[in-house]
DNA sequence: GTCCATC
DNA sequence: GATGGACAACGCTCA
DNA sequence: TGAGCG
């Protein structure tokens, strides 16, 4: 899409008039709202009509971008536009100017939003051009809140709901059938989602305008691993030694392209015929050029000479994607069906020098061993569902039997005879973007390519040094311009990130020096699970150690961390192998925070698992950690408070564990809290249950139970709901087991809600994400007798208490105990 | 913090 | 490259 | 039925 046209789109609005009309508001005020992002800070805006705060002004309007410093307002009599602001804009108030609203645009609101307004708490987004600009369709979100809220409002009559859409309405929805507003009413989901869902079938939907390589951004790159990824969505072809080329065949012309874009057409004559006769109107091949030795492999040495020798018979394109076909566009469809539809097409054309590139879908490791046993360069292995997306990512992995990667020359030196070439400097941008020395390579040319490589070396000399540091400064060393790209086969890397045993083996034309960099290995998570097994001893890096996460006291990312190294051998038999639910603050205490149960990482420490409830009847992801390591990632991420679950990873159904959690109002004096804990204690004895208590870290207790899981957790919900409703029953003045607000004056509430399928609650040890950093810390009876708050354990105090320290919890895991009147109700029952 | 999508 | 969104889930209770 | 609450 186009600037103009994506503008066009988003300011549909002011462009098409629909039914509503813009008018401009006079006493509308816009405020400029500082917001942080985990990356990046910006700005977002509000309005305020009549001195009340409405709404974000713009429905998906720009944010102010420091940098470019745009408003979407209108300011003064000028029309709508965005003005630009010299110099930094300040946090602050705009006022007199325009902002455009709607006539009779606004919306009905539910309950308390305009509360949650007036407080900055609600966000919406306009869906109007969903739904042809006569209704609003908006997308209301209270931070917090557990779903979207859709509101359909009809613009000529304010009080119109969503319910009072009649079937006569429909039409006015242009392209919006009932059935799929209903739908998304029902099942809302972000805009963004519904796009991925709309995925096309086998075959394409909508006809679409021949692409050119500008609306491709080029074709799809694979991240480099060590091992090949194990699952079933994923196939695995050869990789090629040519040159990336994609093929651009419509009426008009047939064009054959390097992977930046340039025109090579001219040197792949023969191919380029063969495609132009291809049997399809229009149509875009993803593949390599390669010429292939007599046994079929393909060379990249030969492919040069080929190419010197202004020669291309010998060569031959090996297709292995396609990504438009006689009006449609195919990116959008899952490999599987591209290569599907690439293969009829080649098998209808039966040309001898475009060759469909084949795939095996069996392990990646056995194509991967006979790839590298036949002497081939590797593997590329694609996940089968995914659709095609320029770019490196992770839906392509190659894999290489042997080291050979491409570097830039940023220098080299002379033979002690000054006449042939000594070795090449080589390089490679780092993530810094600067040009890194990683070594020499002094063999791999015979006296031909010296030659050859000396004079355009001579052509591009420089008094510099391109390289960023660490550079091989030397009398000898003659600097270039680091724009030519060389073919380097090599050992290994030494530990300084120099190669070892590097041989020359061409240039590469096709490559952009600034396109080399060190490639980062990325290995999936599933490949190396066996391995993580053992070197359980790997370290977790920091992203960023001197954060400070809790304001209040400077405690950074890296305290965090060492806290919990510190108490690892206490907090690790307590969580591991539980499903947890992180609270995560990546911009620390106070900052926005977001749960989270569900996590896909690449990291070792943190692991995943597919879960089925049999009694709930359904399947989930969890996520959970068995290590220190996992501890280590979990401070990585972010999160400020770990929660489990009572159960086990490999027991979901079957808690091993009971929490119950005295959270007293506000003013509730802390001895009332513990003689409610005390209490329970009681309750639990006459039950026969050890019972064990630590403070929450915030105003209240926790009494935990380990329990034989054989209970499942209705079972044991209903177990705990029965003992609090008794103390309730016995001293309704202090506990409540009503969690609403209202009920609670001046009371407890006994929580025993932490008991159900999926609940979760604080594991003992874990910090929690408020002032000071408070500790949920296990104390025994005794001292929480002598008790004087629940949140005076911190990061900072817990480690020394801890130090020769008796377990106040000794015992727990190994306690597996019976709840008999469970057992007598199951007798009783059967 | 990280991933992803959209521009 | 800049920007922005998502990242849980479920039962209870009250209006 | 939806909003608020853990």
């Amino acid at each position: 899409m186009s600037l103009k046209e994506y503008k066009e789109k988003r300011d549909f609005h002011k462009t098409k008039e629909p039914a509503g009309k813009a008018i401009k508001h006079k006493g509308a005020k816009m405020f400029v709202v500082q917001k942080h992002h985990a990356s990046h800070l910006h700005y977002d805006f509000r309005l305020e009509l009549d001195g009340v705060l409405k709404s974000w002004a713009v429905p998906k309007g720009p944010s102010l971008n420091p940098k470019d410093k745009r408003l979407a307002v209108e300011v003064e009599d000028h029309p709508i536009d965005y003005a630009t602001f010299e110099g930094e804009i300040p946090k602050g108030e705009y006022g007199g100017g325009h902002v455009i609203v709607w006539d009779k645009g606004e919306w009905i609101p539910p309950k308390n939003v305009d509360e949650q307004l007036k407080k900055g708490h609600l966000e919406f987004e306009l869906h109007g051009e969903k739904l042809g600009g006569a209704w609003l369709l908006l997308r209301t979100r209270i931070p917090g809140a557990k779903k979207n809220n859709w509101l359909l409002i009809k613009r000529d009559d304010e009080n119109a709901s969503a319910k009072d859409i009649t079937k006569e309405d429909k039409s006015v929805l242009s392209g919006v059938s009932m059935e799929e507003l209903e739908a998304e009413m029902e099942n809302p989901r972000p805009v963004k989602k519904t796009a991925k869902k709309s995925a096309l079938k086998i075959k394409p939907q909508k006809k679409t305008k021949f692409l050119t390589f500008k609306d491709l951004k080029g074709p799809e790159l694979a991240m480099l691993s060590e091992t090949p990824p194990v699952g079933e969505e994923w196939i695995h072809e050869i990789k090629y030694d040519g040159y990336r080329t994609l093929c651009f065949k419509n009426k008009k012309e047939t064009k054959l392209l390097t992977r930046s874009g340039l025109d090579w057409s001219n040197k792949y004559l023969e191919i380029q015929k063969e495609c132009a006769e291809i049997a399809a109107e229009s149509i875009i091949f993803d593949g390599e050029i390669v010429w292939l030795d007599e046994k079929g492999r393909s060379r990249f040495e030969g492919l040069q000479n080929s190419l010197e020798a202004h020669d291309s018979s010998e060569l031959v394109y090996y297709v292995f994607d396609l990504l438009y076909l006689n009006g449609f566009d195919t990116r959008n469809l899952p490999l599987k069906d591209r290569k599907k539809l690439l293969r009829e097409v080649l098998e209808q054309s039966d040309s001898e020098k475009i060759l469909f590139s084949e795939h095996w879908d069996e392990s990646g490791k056995s194509v991967f061993e006979s790839a590298c046993e036949s002497h081939l360069e590797g593997i590329v292995s694609k996940n089968g569902e995914s659709h095609y997306h320029s770019g490196r990512n992770k839906n392509w992995i190659k894999i290489k039997c042997t080291n050979i990667q491409e570097f830039i020359i940023g220098g080299y030196t002379m033979q002690e005879n000054n006449i042939s070439l000594g070795a090449l400097l080589m390089g490679a941008y780092n993530k810094k973007g600067k040009l890194q020395y990683i070594g020499k390579v002094g063999t791999g040319f015979d006296a031909k390519t010296s030659k050859s490589l000396v004079s355009k070396l001579k052509k591009i000399k420089s008094k510099e040094s391109p390289f960023d540091e660490k550079s091989p400064a030397s009398k000898a060393s003659i600097w270039v311009n680091p724009i030519l790209v060389g073919n380097i086969e090599f050992g290994a890397w030494t530990g300084d990130k120099i190669l070892r045993h590097a041989a020359f083996k061409g240039l590469r034309e096709d490559k952009k020096a600034k396109e080399v960099y060190l490639e980062e290995v990325k290995i999936k998570k599933e490949s190396v699970k066996e391995i993580t097994k053992e070197s359980k001893s790997e370290e977790v890096k920091l992203s960023h150690p001197d954060k400070i996460i809790y304001p209040g006291d400077k405690i950074t990312k890296q305290d965090l961390s060492n806290y919990y190294t510190s108490i690892n051998k206490w907090i690790l038999p307590l969580v591991k192998d539980r499903p947890l639910a992180l609270l995560r603050c990546p911009n620390g205490e106070g900052k926005e925070c977001f749960f989270q149960k569900h996590i896909e990482t690449d990291d070792m420490g943190i692991l995943g698992k597919k879960v089925e409830s049999k009694l709930k009847n359904k399947k989930e992801e969890i996520v959970y950690i068995d290590s220190q390591m996992g501890l280590q990632e979990l401070v990585q991420l972010g999160t400020l408070e770990i929660h489990s679950r009572g159960c086990r990873v490999d027991e979901i159904d079957y808690p091993n564990q009971i929490v119950f959690d005295f959270d007293p109002d506000e003013g509730v004096k802390f001895e009332k809290v513990k003689e409610a804990a005390f209490a329970l204690k009681e309750i639990l004895e006459r039950l026969k249950l050890k019972s064990f208590i630590k403070v929450s870290g915030g105003k209240g207790l926790h009494v935990h139970v380990p329990i034989a899981p054989k209970y499942d957790w209705e079972q044991i919900k209903s177990f705990s709901k029965s003992i609090c409703d008794q103390m309730e029953r016995e001293h309704p003045e202090k506990f409540t087991t009503n969690m609403s607000k209202s009920k609670r004056k001046g009371k407890i509430f006994l929580d025993y809600l932490r008991n159900g399928y999926g609940a979760s609650a604080i594991v003992p040890y874990s910090v929690r994400a408020r002032e000071h950093a408070p500790v949920a810390l296990p104390i025994t009876w005794a001292e929480a007798k002598k008790l004087k708050n629940a949140n005076s354990y911190t990061l900072k105090s817990v480690p020394k208490l801890l130090n020769n320290r008796k377990d106040p919890w000794a015992g727990y895991n190994k306690l597996s105990q019976k709840i008999k009147i469970l057992d007598q109700y199951k007798s009783l029952s059967a």
